[in-house]
DNA sequence: TTTATTTCTTACCATACATCAATTTTTCCG
DNA sequence: CGGAAAAATTGATGTATGGTAAGAAATAAA
């Protein structure tokens, strides 16, 4: 596959070490940043009024990770950033508004590529909170991503699916009996 | 506020009167068709296996719904779109891919503009699924549109909160105990 | 390695929300 | 208007998932 713009243009950028737990952003931060995960996993989360912790995104390699919202209202952050492994990224300081950043269309086409990509995996995501049961949530999950089950502790999955660490042992649990 | 070019554009396009109930796109169906309403209100929602309806979107005046994944993939819809009222709406027909299209840059920026805001709307109901309660999810909807409450039966609203008309009958009876 | 810390599992009980069914209220339409 | 259909309410009961706590297992640190 042809290399976009994107990934070229992220390559070029220094190479940022960050070490597994290491926070990025904090709910609160002002920040412009989006980060290029090259190596290694990143993930955004926010904690609640009740001191939860619900994860919203997962970032492993080649992906892009940020509170967007925060970035284009240049607002205080929701969520927080942090690496989920040792990793290595590579930090992009967006502007706001990309009127003023004089994007050319090409670049602006592929972002709206992006973003849709986006659009579409927030959809699924939606619509299996509303309609499919902890289990059913869980076998999308892995066959989804198979790679990050290996990687990811269970309570984050859990967290990324909306139960408790302890609803997703007994939901394995169920599933490897019915096996 | 400034006319966007969007909205122009959709003005220009010839009016369609849709009835109440009237269905614009069914599941399996392949379409490339986006609909801006001018008037009324239109809904997209999906029949999950156990013949149960969720509803992904309201559209109200001045929205644009459409089965954005399956247009882009020009694959069968997941989704079923009708009319919550009778409604007045332009019917645009969208190219998959953008590029072929000619887009001009200012264009492209307003889509993206306008992809950006749905991503954030799409995160927040992602996070308010994960973190809060029925309770709390039917406040901030009527906070946040007022006026499909008193446009849109209840157990519509229940379907997008993702409960049960049942529930949301007991939850407004409870917020108003609390009164 | 050994020890400390975090994560995972399991059991028992609690709770939010779902289901079913009957009734009332509202809306639709001839 | 008046009857039929749809929507909303309410009560009784069921179920998926949550909370708590304790121990086992895995991982990290010393």
């Amino acid at each position: 596959m042809e290399e976009t713009y994107f990934q070229h243009y992220f390559k070029s950028l220094p190479e940022t070490r960050v070490k597994k737990g290491e926070i990025l952003l904090s709910a609160g931060d002002i920040s412009s940043k989006v980060y290029y995960v090259q190596e290694g996993c990143l993930r955004s989360y926010l904690i609640d009024d009740n001191g939860k912790e619900h994860i919203y995104q997962f970032a492993p390699e080649d992906w892009v990770i940020s509170d967007e919202e925060a970035l284009l209202q240049q607002k205080p952050a929701l969520l927080f950033i942090d690496a989920v492994e040792d990793s290595v990224v590579k930090i992009l300081n967006r502007p706001a508004n990309l009127k003023e950043d004089n994007v050319d269309p090409e670049t602006a086409l592929q972002i709206l590529d992006k973003f849709e990509k986006k659009v579409n995996s927030l959809r699924s995501r939606i619509i299996q909170l509303l309609s499919a049961s902890a289990e059913e949530r869980y076998s999308v999950f892995v066959k989804t991503y198979p790679n990050l089950i290996q990687r990811v502790p269970q309570k984050m999955i859990a967290s990324y699916l909306g139960i408790t660490p302890e609803s997703l042992s007994r939901v394995r649990k169920e599933i490897l009996n019915k096996k």
